[in-house]
DNA sequence: GATGCGATTCAC
DNA sequence: TGAATCGCATCA
C-alpha cells in the first residue's frame, strides 16, 4: 500500500508509512486479546475499515487485508498530503505541511476520519478512494513503533527518503572507530 | 464496579 | 517528561 493515494472526500495523501498486524500469532495486534477484533476479521471482507480510539483521544485507521492464507490489519501511519492541504491545516490547527499527516493520529484528524466509519468497506464508500500512484516505490522496513509485545518483527513499511514519515527509519549506522 | 493499559500527540 | 482521556479486558 506504500505509494498508494488515499482520497477521503475533500482531501487526499500518498501513503508513505504503514504497519502490519497479523490476525494470528501477533501479540501486538488487537486480535490477540480482543474477541471483538477476532470477530471483525472473521465476519468482514478485506477492505473493511478498522478504526479505533487510541489513548482515549486519537482515531487510528486500519484496513482489513487478506493475504495468501493470512489475514490482518494495515495501520496507516503517515501520508504525504496531496489534496485539500489548507483544509488539513484548519483541522490540525497548524500550517507546516510536514506535520499535517506525519503520524497515525495526525492523519485521521487531517482527513476528518473518526469512529463513524468503523466497519465500513472502503471500496463501498463514495467519498473514499485508494489508487496506486507510484509504480516502483522504494520500500524500507523497520521495527514497529510503540510496540512492547512481538516487538522484534520488522513490520513497519516506509517510503524510502520520504520527509513525511512519523519517525525516520532507525539507521544501523556503522560504528565510529 | 474498579483497575490497568495502551498501534499517540503536544506542551512544558 | 508528563498529561490528556476512553474503550476493552480482567478481576473482585
Amino acid at each position: 500500500m506504500i505509494g498508494c493515494e488515499l482520497t477521503w472526500a475533500d482531501s487526499a495523501g500518498i501513503i508513505v508509512e504503514t504497519e502490519a498486524y497479523a490476525a494470528i500469532g501477533d501479540e501486538a495486534a488487537h486480535t490477540f486479546l480482543r474477541p471483538s477484533a477476532r470477530r471483525f476479521v472473521a465476519e468482514r471482507p478485506a477492505g473493511s475499515l478498522y478504526v479505533y480510539l487510541n489513548y482515549g483521544m486519537h482515531w487510528l485507521l486500519n484496513f482489513l487485508v487478506s493475504g495468501t492464507g493470512a489475514r490482518g490489519f494495515v495501520l496507516v501511519r503517515a501520508l504525504q498530503p496531496t489534496k485539500g492541504i489548507d483544509l488539513m491545516r484548519t483541522r490540525r490547527g497548524l500550517s507546516a505541511e510536514r506535520s499535517l499527516c506525519s503520524g497515525p493520529g495526525k492523519l485521521t484528524q487531517a482527513l476528518a476520519i473518526d469512529g463513524s466509519v468503523h466497519g465500513k468497506d472502503v471500496f463501498a464508500l463514495p467519498y473514499a478512494r485508494l489508487n496506486a500512484t507510484l509504480c516502483a516505490a522504494a520500500v524500507e522496513t523497520d521495527l514497529r513503533v510503540g510496540i512492547t509485545k512481538s516487538a522484534e518483527l520488522e513490520w513497519r513499511f516506509l517510503l524510502k527518503g520520504s520527509p513525511y514519515l512519523s519517525i525516520p527509519k532507525k539507521e544501523t549506522r556503522p560504528r565510529a572507530s
